[in-house]
DNA sequence: TAGATTGTTAATCGATTAACAATC
DNA sequence: TAGATTGTTAATCGATTAACAATC
């Protein structure tokens, strides 16, 4: 009986998954049908089994001497990472690093929909930015409960992140993308994901000036 | 004889010097002398080995019973990651994110000063945006190399950034600060650290699909 | 001194890579 | 069929964590 209940994806693995998406559709682009594994990977700067192993928690399989359906693969790592049916987000933090975030197009595409955004700005309060309103941060918790947000996505000033992940907790959010420099404080069945800028600088940093790195 | 090479540093632990630093900013604006090792990791979410580890590239030792001095550590920890003396770096790509970069001032005391932008919009070159000229594209090789840059950070679209990388690779920078989701083909002496919004939201969204992930 | 804390070695853990039988 | 490629198990590698002697 073949097994059909997928693998647990690792951290890296999830990692991984939106840069072959990203390969296979230009694959899919210029006219590919199959592909190997280790085509794939020479173009990822990978290994083979490296990408059969990512490949098996879509529960796709490839075939002996064929490869993979492209076609297939796209869909499945669509379905996989929740890019089909995009969840509702907020955003709190309508500052330099928010409106470029509202700015960006491309969410949607990868299963997040921003509907709307929190500041403690009067200025910016009842304004629209990349066409999402802007509302109160005292708001947040009603709002995020009534429209059933899923995803806060945090960029507000350090001081302010742990006040405002509460809020998110209390309007039932159950992600929080965490741009703001500060470690969060949450239930364990919140997920955070954090994008840290100063730790990926300091490895840049540190590898500029400490060249023997590995 | 007691060792004073530094340990070489391990992307994991230069990713986490930033949370030390800003920890030990914090407990010193607190009036504290000293700390463990023990409170240090009970604060950032880790252990106390990890956080020993970690110090000790920075070839900072601690006084048994009494820890270490919050001061020489930040100090230190500036030091190693070349924080003390900023290094010239440029932006290629003012879009919504290359905007939000420039006008975030806290880079200068994480080591990069960006004193130079450049763009292909007919509209933006010759403009300043926070302060920082915009420049045609096509300067950046003989501008980087006259004003000795040394890191660029990479906020064009996709298609455009091998060729930006080229630019900037030919105008003699060193390290590249990608946040574009391409793959970057670079001599093996040019250091690439890649920021993958895409990746980041990729793990938040399966560990909220798949919520048995470890 | 007694006890807390460091620095480091050893054990564990998880992810990557190598090897290879199964298969088309 | 012969040979390329998959899926998976075993070996390797690197990072984390545990253990503990040294030390102030």
């Amino acid at each position: 009986m073949p097994h059909t209940d997928t693998r647990h994806a690792s951290g890296p693995t999830l990692r991984r998954l939106p840069h072959y998406h990203r390969l296979l559709r230009q694959l899919r682009a210029e006219g590919r049908v199959h592909v190997s594994s280790r085509l794939i990977a020479r173009r990822l700067g990978a290994v083979a089994p490296q990408v059969r192993k990512d490949l098996a928690v879509t529960s796709v399989v490839g075939r002996p001497k064929v490869g993979y359906d492209v076609a297939e693969l796209i869909e499945a790592i669509s379905a996989y990472l929740g890019w089909r049916n995009a969840v509702k987000a907020l955003l709190a933090g309508v500052g330099s690093l928010g409106t470029a975030l509202l700015g960006y197009e491309g969410f949607r595409d990868a299963g997040l929909d921003i509907v709307a955004a929190f500041d403690v700005s009067r200025e910016k309060i009842g304004t629209h930015v990349h066409g999402v309103a802007v509302y109160p941060l005292s708001d947040l918790p009603a709002l995020a409960d009534r429209m059933g947000v899923r995803v806060g996505v945090l960029t507000v000033p350090a001081e302010a992140a742990q006040p405002v992940a509460n809020l998110m907790v209390a309007g039932g959010i159950r992600g929080i993308w965490n741009f703001a420099p500060a470690r969060l404080d949450v239930p364990a069945d919140i997920v955070v994901e954090d994008v840290s800028l100063s730790s990926s600088l300091a490895v840049l940093s540190g590898r500029l000036n400490h060249p023997d790195s590995a």
